[in-house]
DNA sequence: GTCTATATTTCGATAGAC
DNA sequence: GTCTATCGAAATATAGAC
């Protein structure tokens, strides 16, 4: 009788493995982050997951593999932020709650965000599947949501699809800047009245430039 | 009687020489774009330039020389971007200059931003002084500009920091996310009419978003 | 100034004992 | 499942002839 648990497709995974994938998962993550993919070295990685080289080619057999998992990993969380979008047809309340959940996301988020960066930065040769699918369905969904609220009155006219590309840089460069922005700081991280005050600030800026009335402005 | 100029500081710098070091600049802007610092080689920039593996390293010492080269290369090219906001004393103008200076940028730049972005991720192993000096000094400049125009009431307030990440991050993007922008328009590269489009609407909801009042609106 | 050949280092991946 | 020892590939940099 074996002591691991048995997972639904029949395949055993013991509590030691997935306590060591999450380890190696997570390191790898920031290793990845800060050095991109060919800059991090899997002794790096396996030094700060707290395990011998080898045993990481054993979880993962190749460094690209591994990648590929983390890469995955930030783009899930994105999407399911997404969902703000889809459970209410209230464009203020709506782009509002997008808008801060991707500010949220890129606060607890930084390193996936970063990996996510690199990865589009050099052309997507690892993930370019999932920008071709999953992305581009994703975006034409939003798309013709925010044109329903423009042919509705309720927000200027402007290119949906632009829109979403100036949120996603507003949000996203507080976590692949962030460097840039602590060291504009005085070499200090935003403490999190700051941080607050930018979400705010940018949720405020898009907002008015869209045209959208906020029921609780700005202080 | 030498055949080659000579430079103000007494060194002889050849038509030659010159041709080369420009020739190995733009490949190897365009190498790092793609690759990143440790992702690139010399022999992959070597070839690009069309000259041996060896001479680079005759011309430029070591990769790090050439790397940090690029880097300087985009950050004055954006440094002088920022006259728009000296030039004149009107937001609407100075912000509407600005903002499309930096769109224009990233449309005739966009390796160079690329390079840019990587070494800011990876936390500016090579060009942190820049940050704390430069960098540093121009963004408390410009600060106090906006503030000015907020307290004459020619705009909202607003925090001028966080505004001027927004205007970085908005316009970077479209140099540094083109594989995704041009992915999620059909896997073709924006148009010159897109990308007209794109900076028009940039500059709009911004300016509008912090209250300036635009005297030739967006059609 | 140029370029062939090579020294040196580093890293991804694996063999094989436990 | 774990880990020591090591192989083999690749890339930076240089030596030295021309």
């Amino acid at each position: 009788m074996p002591t691991h648990a048995v997972n639904k497709n029949g395949n055993s995974k013991s509590a030691v493995r997935r306590h060591n994938e999450e380890a190696i998962l997570k390191a790898a993550e920031s290793v990845f982050a800060e050095s991109g993919f060919r800059g991090a070295t899997t002794g790096q990685i396996a030094e700060r997951a707290g395990i011998p080289k080898p045993n990481l080619h054993y979880y993962y057999p190749t460094k690209e593999s591994l990648y590929r998992r983390v890469v995955e990993n930030i783009f899930n969380v994105w999407l399911q932020a997404a969902n703000s979008f889809d459970d209410c047809d209230d464009p203020e309340e709506a782009l509002t709650r997008y808008i801060s959940t991707k500010m949220d996301i890129s606060r607890s988020h930084p390193n996936g965000s970063k990996v996510w960066a690199n990865e589009i930065l050099h052309g997507a040769p690892v993930i370019q599947d999932y920008l071709e699918t999953t992305l581009r369905s994703w975006t034409d969904g939003r798309i013709a949501v925010i044109e329903k609220w423009i042919q509705q009155g309720r927000m200027r006219p402007v290119n949906p699809r632009y829109l979403l590309y100036m949120i996603w840089s507003c949000t996203q460069h507080y976590a692949d800047f962030n460097h840039q922005i602590d060291t504009l700081n005085h070499s200090v991280p935003l403490s999190d009245e700051q941080f607050a005050e930018a979400k705010e600030q940018v949720v405020d800026i898009i907002l008015n430039g869209v045209g959208v009335v906020r029921s609780k402005p700005a202080a």
